[in-house]
DNA sequence: ATAGGTGGTATTGTTTACAAACAACAATTT
DNA sequence: AAATTGTTGTTTGTAAACAATACCACCTAT
């Protein structure tokens, strides 16, 4: 007579520089570290309580996402960014998401065509007021994150895991900033969104590839006037 | 008067984990550290006369390049390779490039042309027997990397550097138990490249897309019998 | 007054020591 | 004999001290 052993779900062993890693990343993505800000081992180390060791760790992690930048005996900084590395970001998606649909089409399973609607189901429970940038990104990047997995290509989800991070980063604060896009962007959301995941259902491939081309595209017409040639931060001491 | 200064080439200032990096990396991409080995910190510490503090910090930029993979608690392997991450790798290779060429024939300057075509000329100027796969494999990655510089798209970039890395670790090895690729594939090297400058120069965006995209195909084509379904090394230990 | 050297200070790079987690095996119980 | 528990050894995770480097202000000499 054994008990049923589930349930208990051990918190996957978090580590020090797991925390360090997600807190930092955090106060990144909302702006609590302002882009350009310099961040220094030993201040940080002292603030969170802990070493100087998984502090290093966090910071090559997020050096990696992309979320900050280092130089030599220099130290880090909180990246910045300006409309050239939008155009990088959306281009890069561009072909990444391509990708992603094709090898979805082949390769999504039945549970995984659940999961993106799940994220849809999520988003239309959401009343008025909860629909703020800051959720609303989430759950937007949530759904493309579903679309990853559901191509089965390890490679493909790490590069996309790296663009989320820093699209997360600018949007949530570009957004807030931009009252107009209540009207023209959430009532069109679900449908647009709900139609990507049909076309997958049924293998449209090549459909599904122009969709999402034109579906990225707009996306970053909506960020891009944000960033006419100039930084949201330059590089401050 | 003083001295002239230059010449003196400080080697840009290499960190001792700069070194511990590319050491390793050399030893994988050689297979002298066979795909699926155990890697503790401590013995290679000792192996390599330094602490460990530089050893992790190497390995975790080697994971990043997926060179190895490590677990919580467990530590790092060097990776292996089979039929599914040669899919993975040439099919986002192909997009990577073709996104690489479109941005080189808008934005690539006289020099990256230059040095381009100087890779080109490093090739010509090999005797046959120079011509082995490792040398080959070099200067073949070599040429394309000079190409993903020319797009000047540094995500892009570093996308390509990951790549590179896991092409290489492969690839020398695959080939060298190859000896149908010296016909088949060195006499069409040098004008297959040369093809692809002359569409850069001439910014034949459209051209250059298809070309390199069957490019690499041929590229995925040649490598591909090597791994069909079973891996080179299992992970052992 | 300015160019160039000089030293102090703050910060990163590295080492060493210690704690915690994991894996393998021995001992004990049923 | 099988399974569970305890123990031991190995390896990674973390902390704290030490060394090297870069930055900045000051000083000196022409």
């Amino acid at each position: 007579m054994t008990l049923k052993p589930l349930g208990l779900k051990i918190a996957s062993r978090r580590v020090l520089s797991d925390v360090v890693t997600d807190d930092l990343r955090e106060a990144i993505i909302t702006h609590e570290l302002e882009p350009g800000r310099r961040i220094a081992e030993d201040e940080l180390a002292l603030q969170m309580g802990v070493s100087r060791g998984p502090i290093r760790e966090a910071l090559m992690r997020l050096e990696r996402e992309g979320l900050i930048t280092t130089e030599r005996h220099k130290g880090a900084r909180v990246a910045s960014w300006d409309h050239e590395d939008i155009l990088e970001i959306y281009s890069m998606r561009s072909v990444l998401e391509e990708l992603a649909i094709e090898w979805a089409c082949k390769n999504a399973t039945a549970l995984d065509i659940k999961a993106m609607e799940d994220v849809l189901h999520n988003y239309s429970k959401l009343t008025e007021k909860q629909r703020t940038p800051s959720v609303v990104s989430s759950i937007d990047l949530e759904f493309h994150t579903a679309l990853f997995a559901a191509a089965h290509h390890d490679r493909l989800l790490q590069a996309w895991t790296v663009l989320r991070s820093q699209i997360l980063a600018f949007l949530v604060y570009t957004w807030s900033k931009d009252k107009s896009i209540n009207k023209t962007f959430l009532p069109s959301w679900a449908p647009d969104h709900a139609e990507i995941v049909e076309v997958i259902r049924n293998k449209q491939t090549k459909k599904a590839k122009e969709m999402l081309s034109a579906h990225v595209e707009r996306g970053f017409q909506r960020v891009a006037v944000h960033f006419k040639e100039q930084p949201i931060a330059a590089k401050k001491d």
